[in-house]
DNA sequence: ACAAATACCTGTAAGC
DNA sequence: TGCTTACAGGTATTTG
């Protein structure tokens, strides 16, 4: 499922391949896409220069010369694929954004239909990840994950009786991470993620804002990750390869790859974390 | 104010 | 083989 890894990985893809291009046309046949506003309302994009890309958290921002951002969530299923134009779109095609110069067209492939994209004003001037352009759409997300520091945890965490993992997934107190890396950046800590989140003292805030920034970069460097159902794809359709270093997520009952302890599944509501009872505490 | 539950979806896999 | 059921999970919304 794509997290701050594979959607940094993507806005990296799309940066490369249709940075500086211009679109020709939209085309959107998902309604549920756009859902925010009317479908035709992305054709007005057409003529227009992709001038700079951008993340906070789990969503893309891909901005134009006139100031405007596409904002693109991914959600559960969602893919951006590049592909040449003219050829059989692929099933569960909702959104095709097609752009001169050889690039081709950019496709939003997304069979739960969770995932969305929306047109909103003003961008950022950077290209680059974790920019702060400053969205009203976006203004309820915390500071992005790469960028958060152990006074922020403190602040969010303090007082919290709910699990760590609930506030660590939780997008306003911290944007970019899911189900998968809080696990992964609970075991880099040595933090149970069922800690009472107001809990931490400082030298474990001071780690866990260590852990964050560890995990999330090695899974970027990784290429994200692709669990069981390949779901996740690069803008090329390549899974991601950082599946193949997670310590604890999806591993219940497998050994712990730093204490050999079998890897325990907790209930958490209704959902679950991973963790390694001997080495997070 | 906070915490927990639920709705939104569909492809896949497990169970019968 | 074919049917039913459970599960995956990010976010917005509702309920407690």
């Amino acid at each position: 499922m794509p997290e701050l890894p594979e959607v940094e990985t993507v806005r990296r893809d799309v940066w490369g391949r249709y940075g500086g291009q211009t679109l020709h046309d939209v085309t959107v046949t998902g309604r549920r896409t756009v859902r925010r506003h009317a479908p035709g309302l992305l054709s007005g994009l057409a003529g227009q220069r992709l001038a700079s890309t951008g993340r906070h958290g789990k969503y893309l921002l891909l901005a134009w010369e006139d100031g405007r951002v596409l904002v693109v969530h991914l959600r559960m299923s969602g893919q951006l694929l590049a592909a040449a134009p003219g050829g059989r779109r692929p099933a569960h095609t909702h959104a095709v954004l097609g752009f001169g110069g050889g690039a081709g067209e950019l496709r939003f492939v997304d069979p739960r239909t969770f995932g969305e994209m929306f047109l909103a004003g003003r961008a950022g001037r950077a290209d680059g990840p974790a920019s702060e352009p400053g969205l009203a759409e976006l203004s309820h997300l915390g500071p992005d994950a790469l960028v958060v520091d152990a006074a922020h945890f403190g602040a969010v965490l303090a007082g919290r009786r709910a699990p760590l993992k609930s506030l660590l997934v939780d997008q306003r107190a911290v944007a970019g991470m899911g189900n998968i890396y809080a696990d992964e950046v609970c075991f880099d800590a040595g933090l149970r993620p069922d800690r009472p989140a107001g809990s931490l003292a400082p030298a474990e805030l001071e780690r866990l804002a260590r852990s964050t920034h560890s995990v999330l970069e090695g899974a970027i460097a990784g290429r994200g990750s692709s669990l069981r159902d390949q779901q996740y794809r690069d803008l090329y359709g390549n899974l991601g390869r950082y599946q193949l270093e997670h310590k604890v997520y999806g591993r219940s009952g497998m050994p712990c790859p730093s204490c050999g302890q079998a890897v325990q599944r907790v209930e958490m509501g209704a959902r679950r974390a991973f963790w390694c009872p001997t080495c997070q505490r």
